[in-house]
DNA sequence: TTCGTCTGTGAAGATCCTGTGACGTTTTCC
DNA sequence: GGAAAACGTCACAGGATCTTCACAGACGAA
């Protein structure tokens, strides 16, 4: 492999850089000094990096799991454009910064409407570059930190973000970090579909590709799990060709509505939906229940 | 006020532009010039825009519920760096494109770190700057899901998109996933006759082959869940030899109009649409009332 | 009114989707 | 280094949904 790494790997919670200030970033340059000189500047800063010399297919960005890459499009040779356009149509989250020797006006203007965050005409100040790193890393991930929001609560079930964590009467359910990140995913959405598609990639940071059932397998999961601790409640349900929906509903005849409704927040009246969905839920139930 | 708004306001429903491509836009600038040339290209991006001369003070720009802030730091004079951070600190949402005459790197490198999403030299090109403006935006706003678009509404039918059915009096009409394209297609364009082909076009992706009976199928299907949710109204019309047209029309003799005309809404002229359609109706009609 | 064309309808078969258990690989923790 | 846990992939079975077909009824032009 043409690359190096440095620094331990950071737990990054969502498949992008950690809450903390540590990234993981990649250069893909040839350019000995300003690699050097980013790199110290990076490792400085704490940030794991690794410097690519060749371009690297798409799939292989993926399973870095970056928070961003600087790219100088005059290593990518006359497919610039191709690679830009895939990579940023299947890492959408990824942070893309052009890093690259003069060019026009269309080009710059290209590169940013195939999806790069920024572009930087060299030669450039490393500190720039790092700034405008921090900047792009900064506008793409969401601001609140995941400690100071209270906990969601929906039927029998909290959900704790500050704890990684689901429980039932106090009860931890063991949630592994897929399957808390999908139920947290789930009902921060309460109420609403998510398609598969968007599970996957706000999950696992990347588009999905056709047939993956890794969503599938990890909603199973969380319902063995929700099913274990509250067996009289469903969460989780699914709408056939779309994706999910969470929403709790008891399976009691009607348990006293207001002892364990769930957070008050701006809910399209969770009243009608219970009696709405009495048919739909026939098919839910039938088929959550097999 | 130092400022000209252009277009309707468009209750952008998220703080951030609107779920489509519409984005509201200011500029804090004095430069004529390229004020008047920008504000031409968002005009035909269909962008709201406003022009900003003067400093304004973070509380009046909250209220503007802009997507993105193009300024020119000259124009904040000595203050910019305390107004660039107050601003940012206050709305870390909003894309803050600095768009400003020579600087050094310290002073870029400070902009960026102050919240702004990008930075650029003026003389620069308005392309350039819708560019980077759509580049800080894309990435500042979520991947557009289509949860935030409000329900609509047609006689007793309520179109939630973010749920993918369609429901009478909270109880969901159980559409599968193709039905509930079709009636958020019809619905969508209500009042409008859609050819058949531009439906399978639109819903199928590709185009129809002749004696392709698919759509009709599936709109049967939809009159049937219609018909047992909402046995008083009519929704789907048939035009013979052309398609369908969606128009909620009460069976009750006259049932005050008033009391259950569909949302306010912009209305495509339902004035005109009642006296067209006349010769039409009554075909309709007797059809329908079969 | 008559005929050719278009639309509504029910049903059957094909197709696609989801739930599930199992298995191999990677990561984490001793 | 080794065991356990977590993860991702696969194949299969049962359902849900879609597509197609044939026929009957409705429509429009002559």
């Amino acid at each position: 492999m043409t690359d190096s790494t440095t620094a331990a790997e950071a737990a990054a919670p969502s498949g992008q850089g950690g809450a903390s200030g540590a990234l993981r970033i990649a250069v893909l340059d040839r350019d000995s000094g300003f690699i050097q000189v980013l790199g110290k500047r990076m490792e400085r800063l704490g940030w794991e990096h690794r410097v690519l010399a060749s371009p690297v297919p798409p799939d292989a960005v993926v399973s870095m799991r970056l928070s961003a890459l600087v790219v100088d499009l005059a290593v990518l040779g006359p497919q610039a454009w191709e690679w830009l356009e895939r990579l940023c149509g299947t890492l959408p989250e990824l942070g893309m910064v052009v890093c690259t020797g003069p060019s026009t006006v269309a080009q710059r203007v290209r590169g940013l409407r195939l999806g790069a965050d920024d572009w930087i005409t060299k030669p450039c100040h490393p500190e720039e570059v790092i700034a405008r790193v921090q900047s792009v890393v900064r506008r793409g991930r969401p601001p609140a930190s995941r400690a100071d929001c209270k906990p969601l609560l929906a039927g029998e079930v909290e959900i704790r973000a500050d704890r990684f964590q689901a429980f039932v009467g106090g009860a931890s359910l063991d949630l592994t970090r897929r399957e808390f990140e999908l139920i947290e995913l789930l009902a921060g959405a309460e109420g609403r579909v998510l398609e598969r598609e968007e599970i996957y990639s706000r999950l696992w940071g990347y588009t999905m590709v056709r047939g993956d059932r890794s969503v599938d397998v990890f909603v199973r999961k969380l319902r063995q799990k929700l099913e274990k601790a509250s067996p009289r409640w469903r969460y989780i349900h699914t709408h056939f060709g779309i994706g999910y929906r969470f929403a709790a509903e008891s399976l009691d005849p009607q348990p006293a509505e207001a002892a364990l409704s769930p957070s008050g927040g701006e809910d399209w009246g969770v009243g009608d939906e219970r009696q709405l969905t009495r048919s739909h839920q026939h098919r839910e139930l039938a088929a959550d229940a097999r």
